[in-house]
RNA sequence: GUGGAUGUAGCUCAGCUGGCAGAGCACCGGGUUGUGGCCCCGGUUGUCGUGGGUUCAAGUCCCAUCAUCCACCCCA
């Protein structure tokens, strides 16, 4: 049997409508917020992820789908989302008419990993991205959005928790310290954080080994060795939060995976998905937009990952069937001709009708019935066919009255706005 | 990339020291010649993940391989 490729996987119907559920909670707050949905190509150059997310993170040194196009080209399928938005900002001269954008996309992006819990190599992201605004304000509108969408999809624990990485003026200082602490205990790291220590030593923060916990507990903090600069911004942040009665956790250890953070950074984390927890994350990005060859521009911006998302709201809700307003139960040839013309005519009536095509009993047809959660049912055989009315049946009540033929539109109309 | 567990019907799973491939649910039909849910009766559904090996005989034992799940890692 042909099967889909490993870490990939097919969303059916019956699924399909939670993701379209959590998709118009989303459209519908970004819209209110001002943000404008962006569609960007889910091939780029590879030399844009490389450049923007960073040539030793693990994403791009590991995890791309990377390949030559017939002509040779290297080419990537997306790994994420925000260096693409970036791309199209600056090739588009958006910064030219008006600096200020605020985006938002919805899509799949790519990366090769081991497939796990909440973690397949076809993914989708939720995407919101900010533009040309350095104020900490726009920090805090993207970390409320976050939460408002948890709260409206009604997941629980939704609290933010937060962090400042500071920027090139403060973080070469902190590098410095932290490098010094490191050091003096690198024996008592784990194999992971000494290969770590040297290529991207904030990694050693975060590390879940009890023994690394232990001996970097004391470790030098990044917010405490903030510039003047990113000290007011990270201050205004919090407070803005507090203002906005959003508690959050301040987690000096929160780090980033991808090279072009700075200044604040946010995760969302939950206990539903074991280990995979993270649900949502993002931050500031100041120097990407320069960096990918565009004027020096601020932005800010967060992903939702999709996958874990749906599968944390379906723990709580998973009912989003949409059963057929009314069955056709259709008796002999006769009936199941005009029953098939008022299906259609019932449809183009914005009215979700269904009906049996194989000409079965009358049990087996309002077996189906009941099985589809159709509410009503209309019986048409022979004997209504002469006289014109057929017997509606109400699947809650088991009431049956009749109907004439040629008013069914609006009778149903009636009966079906009353239930 | 590393470690562990698991692959048998559409779904959930049973199948002992190797001996005729099963159950429940679902689906189809009947009990009721034109009336659903509950009940009763009957029926359909299989590359036992795949490929090799051992054996008179393999779902069962051995090897390989693929996939899934869990954890590490990484991240959303």
């Amino acid at each position: 049997m042909l099967q889909l490729i490993r870490g990939f996987k097919d969303i059916l119907p019956g699924e399909v409508e939670l993701w379209q559920h959590i998709e118009n909670q989303a459209r519908a707050l970004f819209h209110d917020f001002g943000y404008r949905e962006i569609r960007v190509p889910l091939l780029e150059k590879t030399e844009l992820f490389a450049r923007g997310i960073g040539e030793d993170t693990d994403i791009v040194e590991k995890e791309m789908y990377t390949f030559a196009d017939r002509k040779g080209e290297m080419i990537t399928l997306r790994p994420e989302a925000t260096a693409s938005i970036v791309r199209a900002y600056i090739q588009h001269r958006f910064h030219a008419v008006d600096p200020v954008q605020k985006f938002f996309t919805i899509g799949p992006m790519f990366r090769r990993e081991r497939p796990q819990k909440g973690r397949y190599r076809q993914f989708y992201q939720i995407n919101a991205e900010a533009l040309g605004i350095a104020e900490p304000m726009i920090d805090v509108q993207l970390i409320h959005l976050l939460v408002r969408l948890l709260q409206r999809l009604k997941v629980a624990d939704a609290t933010p928790h937060i962090n400042s990485l500071g920027c090139p003026v403060c973080r070469p200082a902190f590098r410095e310290a932290l490098l010094a602490f490191i050091a003096e205990r690198r024996d008592a790291l784990c194999a992971d954080c000494q290969r770590r220590s040297t290529r991207n030593p904030m990694r050693v923060l975060d590390c879940k080994v009890p023994g690394c916990r232990e001996a970097m507990a004391d470790a030098p903090a990044i917010i405490d060795h903030l510039c003047p600069a990113c000290a007011v911004h990270f201050a205004m942040v919090r407070e803005k939060l507090e203002r906005l009665g959003i508690t959050y956790h301040l987690d000096k250890r929160l780090v980033r995976g991808l090279d072009y953070y700075t200044r604040t950074t946010f995760e969302i984390h939950t206990a539903a998905l074991g280990a995979q927890s993270a649900v949502a994350g993002g931050g500031r990005y100041d120097g990407l937009i320069e960096l990918l060859g565009g004027p020096p521009t601020p932005g800010v911006g967060f992903a939702v990952g999709f996958d874990r998302l749906a599968e944390i709201v379906a723990l709580q809700q998973n009912d989003f069937s949409r059963p057929p307003r009314l069955f056709i139960a259709a008796l002999g040839p006769a009936a199941q001709t005009v029953a098939f013309e008022w299906q259609m005519a019932l449809a183009e009536a914005g009215l979700h009708v269904e009906m049996d095509y194989a000409g079965h009993s009358l049990k087996a047809q309002m077996k189906r019935a009941d099985r589809l959660g159709a509410a009503l049912v209309l019986i048409v055989g022979d004997n209504e066919m002469k006289t014109g009315e057929a017997m509606l049946r109400d699947m809650a009540t088991r009431e049956q009255t009749p109907v004439a033929l040629d008013r069914l539109v609006e009778t149903l109309r009636q009966r079906l706005a009353n239930l």
